[in-house]
DNA sequence: CGCGGGGTTGAGAACCGTCAAAAGTAGTGG
DNA sequence: CCACTACTTTTGACGGTTCTCAACCCCGCG
């Protein structure tokens, strides 16, 4: 139980009216075009918003380890997340980055069974379960929008298996990029340029590759002309026609 | 469109009253052995047979397709199904075998993401998305078990995503086995016999694996003496403590 | 300036995928 | 009851991609 010793988090009251807690999800009805929509209205907002409480976590902090009692779950305000499951090689299997809108806190038996850590300084909305649990208990369209947000999850879990299917180092690759650009609004930093927060051995040990393949996959892609590394950490993609024959390719 | 005209799917009323759905799933919160419990009540189970209808399936038969207009969700009653799809590539990767007591049917933007296809004979719920819908608005209690169940299929796509970036074909297999066993009661057939009712190429779609390396890890665990094949679709688990060993070394 | 984490590159071996062919099984109809 | 066919499974040989091990590089930081 020595989680969160190194790194203490940073904890305050919730943030009273103004701003609260939002989820998106690609809706599971409605027609679209296939986008993540903003699930919460304003007063949904503000009913989480009773409950919640802001922390704030450093880079590489933890935020709750795989095992311990579950108590809350997370609504990330800003900043990345990975959640990842220890193997008993001493290898982690990563089974999630989660980003603003994002939920985090999946537990079993009242524990957790995954560790989450901060890829960068984050914040979040933090959920006691208990009132959570009571809040929902009275305000079903507002538990509607858990169930589409859990919904979202699990398509992009067995999106996420799909991928790990492949044997191809390259098409797991451009499947990891396409989705990330997928999921971050057009231009969040530069046009079209997707950023990675995460290092390559977490690309490795999300897409059950290892980080020397990860990284001549990268080498490869940039060779062949289809993407280019501005920094190692920001990817443009230069001939999208090809990228996306790669990425369809399974 | 062409599903389902080979094997027509016969239809009929809805059970009235004695019996009706039922779900299954790992708790959440509450402190347990880690097994599934039922989730519905008999007043919940009757709420939701108010808008349930009982279809049959002969084995073989397509459920649903993926991209199809989803209209329905499906609550397994008997026999076993799986959810598929289908690669570019003309491979198929399996998603999820659903038995009794397991929903399926998960939809984006309206339309089923994959196919699910009767692993044998199947009977189930047939659950209207409109109907369901409503039913759930004003039923939180009903709609927090739903929520349950998703978190429980969340938790067994990402134990998926970990098999299936494990690299010995010996290990996906044993970690496939295992989760059969967990899954099935004890007992089900024969005293710690697990069925499979899928064929190898079925489990290869799944583990991510070729067809003739689920074949030769079969043979390899039986000829390791750590499990033997009494058919080809009954296995019984031998050697306990190294059939554990090898789950265990991801 | 030295240090350390993250990243790159190289060489060899192991494992699995692919292709191919044969053996076993089930379901059908004579 | 048997023969026929189609499917599933098994087995073999070969080639390729990735893993592993190992060394080296790059960059920020104390």
């Amino acid at each position: 139980m020595k989680a969160h010793s190194s790194i203490v988090a940073q904890e305050s009251r919730g943030a009273p009216g103004r701003s609260g807690p939002s989820m998106s999800a690609v809706p599971f009805m409605q027609p679209g075009d296939g986008s993540a929509v903003s699930l919460l209205d304003a007063a949904e907002t503000e009913r989480l918003a009773g409950i919640a409480s802001i922390v704030c976590f450093a880079k590489g902090a933890r935020i709750y380890e795989a095992g311990d009692k579950a108590e809350s779950i997370y609504n990330v305000i800003k900043g990345e997340v990975k959640t990842f499951c220890a193997l008993s090689s001493g290898r982690r299997r990563i089974t999630a980055f989660l980003c603003s809108g994002d939920l985090l806190g999946l537990a079993e038996n009242g524990l957790y069974i995954s560790t989450a850590q901060a890829l960068t300084p984050v914040t979040a909305y933090r959920l006691p379960l208990n009132a959570l649990d009571h809040l929902l208990r009275g305000d079903p369209v507002l538990e509607h929008r858990f169930l589409c947000k859990l919904c979202h999850d699990l398509r992009a879990a067995q999106s996420h298996a799909i991928m790990l299917g492949r044997h191809d180092a390259l098409g797991k690759l451009a499947m990891f990029l396409q989705q990330l650009a997928a999921k971050n609004p057009n231009g969040s930093t530069l046009a079209r340029g997707i950023f990675l927060s995460m290092t390559r051995s977490d690309v490795a040990d999300y897409l059950g590759l290892s980080l020397e393949a990860v990284s001549r996959s990268f080498h490869k892609l940039e060779q062949l002309g289809i993407i280019r590394l501005d920094d190692r950490h920001v990817i443009q993609i230069v001939d999208q026609a090809r990228f996306d024959k790669l990425v369809a390719a399974a």
